[in-house]
DNA sequence: TATGAATGAGTGTTCATTCAT
DNA sequence: GATGAATGAACACTCATTCAT
């Protein structure tokens, strides 16, 4: 797909890929989806085009070709990332289960997002730091319904006295510092608690039960 | 002065001007100090030299002159920044107090630089995201023997049966996440809440008490 | 039908189509005459192989498979618009009537070329800058024997008495000049004027009668 | 003097040095004036930095170094030209001397500075176009409150019957269209005409008379 | 101690052109 | 007859850094 200075961030060949399980990827989708990784996996957030390319095996100006510029390749990447996450969370949002069941997919589900793209969230930020420096940025947070009703049934359980009694979103804001937090800062920790991946990674299986466990208590 | 950092992290001005409670302080200091806040108050990561010297109100050579290099600039005022918060946890970690008051301690200290640097975590991640790819890296976190004698704390208060028993070090875990995260994050979730920066400061507030509330009682 | 204008300007396909009332276009022809109405009626002459397609109404790489490059594409346009141009005004310089009479077609003629292809003249001035710094160029005018015929005759009037005396390239130069001109600033006089496109039409329109006037009357 | 973000489009060292005569020259100050000459002289409008930079005999990146950016060189070096221009043609206008007078003054101003700018035309064309086509454009010709007073000065005269009536404008047509066109177009009608430059440049000295009896004679 | 001038490496981007199909 | 993919050369521009003064 070539740009002729059509503004759709998602191209056909984009669309049609998605799903398919051929080992055969086209040339854009391979470079969209090796810049995920380098990205959002590997945190190399100011990759150059040529670091793109030499990361997807490609030449440097077919990023260019099928993106038109590295910071809309960022922002097709970055959208089809957060996509992915609003559906999944949204999902757990409407599903009709207990509160406690919910929970629990949101944990797992969460984690999930953020141990395969541990740099995730640190994007969120730098891109905070640029609109906060009136800079271009990309990501545009958008309050979700489905939270919203969340919040709501969280204020329910406090009420019943299930969870600890607070605002809401310090509920959810201690649900996901105890998950990102130190997914995210593995290797800092690993290295100032003088341990070794795996040993790090025993540490956080630990913490899926541990989690559960300091949101339902009531304290 | 010429050329701060080569060998020793702190100059001779350096040192001199600390604590010193004059109006007039060197250009160096300037430059060092001003670059601490666009670097770890405002986030802007990779400010240009132009724009570390304009945030200074100094000629941009100078950067070049005191510092040698920008990224020079960056090590000096990250590792007087380590160096400070080194410091402050380790006076908590040998204080001779109860271990609920170390802890007290240790989340009123750790608020503090997080709310005086709240972009200081997302630098060491991007570090990192530096070191995994084998690019040069400032950060050199070293396992402290202060911090090991409070991992030792721990796991008798835990055996004590005052905390939740679990690995030590999610101790710790938890009690970093759920300070530093809400804050780091803050600009991201005021804006996925729906919140101004004033309703979320207020959520803040309550939390000092709710993670020792968290952390100590048993689950 | 592959590459025109290697040797001979005007292809094969191209002087079938000429002429012929059908609606149906070639593909080939439908670019280059777009392609005249881009450069020369709309004075975009740094259009990009893209543009040119998208005025045409044709894929990009249609550009290079009939004309092998952008250059010869335009000099395929030029040339077949000055070789009107030069046949028409042959046809002016032999034609069997008066020198009054010739001059008036000649007055016609040359405005009418003027009005359908206003950035023509500009074209041909870019082209002779290319000239000066030895850079190839597209133009190649060539001395008319024609014209030198008519320049006798203009020698003759003078002669005669009937026009006002002078270098008789300077008659030549004047009908020009006063042609060309007020057309191909339009854009410009119609804004230091304060004028709108009506109101410059209607000064152009009556330059006809003036400019035979200026022309013909001893002064 | 370098640029970090400034807006206004003069430097002082450029108003420092216009009017001394000294032959050295700040590299500023040569690099402008020999863009001068390659865009309004030679006519290449599209000299790229490299181009600019090797004909002032200075390295490329001093171009952006001094003017910022191309377009802001183009812009600078347009602008003086202007400016110089406007004030003598507007000196012209206010002179107090005879309509007659005026006239003769007006036809050797603005042959001066076409024959020591002749392409400055062509790029006023150039950006017209571009204007039209709704691109970045840099000209912005504004009606002049002194053009407006000849322009009554010429009625007066066509009422008194010493110059042919007609619009007012018509008559600043024919002085523009006689004096430029045959200047601009120099090099293209020297080779239609099979002249030398020198045969050429015969021709238009005879045409500063021819000019002034061509417009004061009533037709 | 400080600075203006200069430089070179690098960065994103554009675009005409080629080629296999 | 036509096209999507790919490519390389060129482009304007940025920026940390050096150096003579």
């Amino acid at each position: 797909m070539y740009f002729s200075g059509t503004e759709n961030t998602y191209t056909f060949v984009d669309i049609m890929s998605n799903g398919l399980s051929s080992d055969v990827v086209s040339t854009e989708v391979q470079i969209k989806e090796q810049a995920k990784v380098l990205f959002f996996v590997r945190g190399n957030m100011t990759a150059t085009c040529q670091e793109i390319a030499d990361f997807a095996g490609v030449k440097r100006t077919l990023v260019n070709y099928y993106f038109r510029s590295r910071e809309n390749l960022l922002r097709v990447a970055y959208q089809e990332i957060v996509c992915d996450m609003k559906r999944a969370l949204d999902e757990v949002y409407i599903s009709d289960v207990s509160f406690e069941d919910k929970v629990e997919r949101l944990i797992g589900c969460t984690m999930e997002f953020r141990l395969k793209y541990p740099f995730f969230e640190i994007f969120n930020i730098s891109e905070i730091s640029n609109k906060m420096q009136n800079k271009a940025s990309i990501m545009q947070p958008v309050p979700s319904p489905r939270l919203a009703c969340f919040i709501r049934e969280i204020e329910q359980e406090m009420a019943r006295g299930t969870i600890q009694p607070s605002n809401p979103h310090n509920f959810l804001l201690n649900l996901m510092s105890l998950i990102s937090y130190p997914i995210t800062l593995k290797p800092l920790y690993a290295e100032v608690y003088g341990m070794t991946d795996e040993e790090y990674d025993e540490v956080l299986k630990e913490r899926k039960a541990l989690i559960k466990k300091i949101l339902f208590k009531k304290l």
